[in-house]
DNA sequence: GCGCTGGCTATAGAATAGCGCAGTCAGAGG
DNA sequence: CCTCTGACTGCGCTATTCTATAGCCAGCGC
């Protein structure tokens, strides 16, 4: 295994091959455009019908529909009926274990926002509902560490 | 200050003004499109020079100019010259604070496409270069409590 | 003063994203 | 049966993304 320190000369030996093994080139394939995160936002708030994706982010029903098609087809949502009192069975769209597993990212794209992006301050605010302090994404090895930016290796796994 | 829980009554309120107070949307107008993830990742590898991009990220040049550019106007790259010994000055693009606070959105991105679009296994691993424990992004409140996906509570700020 | 290298810009074209608007379709209530 | 609501689909349009190819420019070394 190799240890790539600094990490910087990962770029040398990237050349073409790099789209088959970066994992964020993977997640950018289903995440890359704004009508996705915002879809996956809607969710994160608890949104699960199409009504209401399309309400809380703005974004037209033909987008969402593509969009929500494919997050299905992707694996992040899941399609399931429901019924309503008096109502015919419809479908909403649940969040899978995949899907969940985005809340990180989320988080750390939100906060960022919140910190960086302050032409106005920001108005929604994420707390634990435990203790009520505010949320933040942190990186953090399997050791609970608590690892800067500087402090990250890349290592390769030769197969 | 409101306490929304669930939050899916979130969407409720939104219509129209969402993107005014969403940071997730601000977040989005600099980053919400493939090539820029791209840029950024190379820029966290130890890239800095114009070349560097390109070749690592397998953009053509004038995409990596217009990100770029974007990026600085944005205030996520700052632009600095250099000069090697022998050669004329030139620039390198550095990342800024607000550029480096995106490394938690970074690592949770890679590394959730580590673990659910695993076509074929991981071939990058970050580390902690103090321990050798591999990373990742955990989403935690300012009292160090660890907090998942249905601890958290969105609260409004009304003004 | 010529070539080379790094760092761009210009142009043209294909694909995708997103919008507005209009229409469809299923089924419950009247 | 007719209407209403939620959940879509289809069309026409524009803006953006990205690619490919070509060329420009600065200045160091020869």
């Amino acid at each position: 295994m190799d240890i790539i320190h600094p990490v910087g000369r990962l770029v040398e030996w990237s050349r073409g091959e790099k789209s088959e093994w970066c994992s964020l080139e993977r997640a950018l394939d289903v995440l890359a455009n704004r009508s996705t995160f915002l879809v996956l936002r809607e969710a994160f708030y608890g949104a699960r019908r199409f009504d209401a994706f399309t309400r809380g982010t703005g974004l037209t029903e033909a987008s969402v529909a593509k969009r929500v098609r494919e997050l299905v087809a992707a694996g992040l949502l899941t399609r399931q009926d429901y019924q309503e009192p008096g109502e015919r069975t419809r479908q909403e769209y649940v969040l899978t274990e995949s899907g969940r597993a985005l809340f990180p990212a989320f988080v750390a794209l939100q906060r960022w926002g919140d910190e960086f992006r302050e032409d106005r301050p920001a108005v929604v605010e994420l707390v634990h509902a435990g203790c009520g302090a505010p949320v933040d994404a942190v990186v953090r090895c399997t050791h609970a560490h608590d690892v800067t930016i500087d402090q990250v290796e890349a290592r390769l796994r030769t197969p």
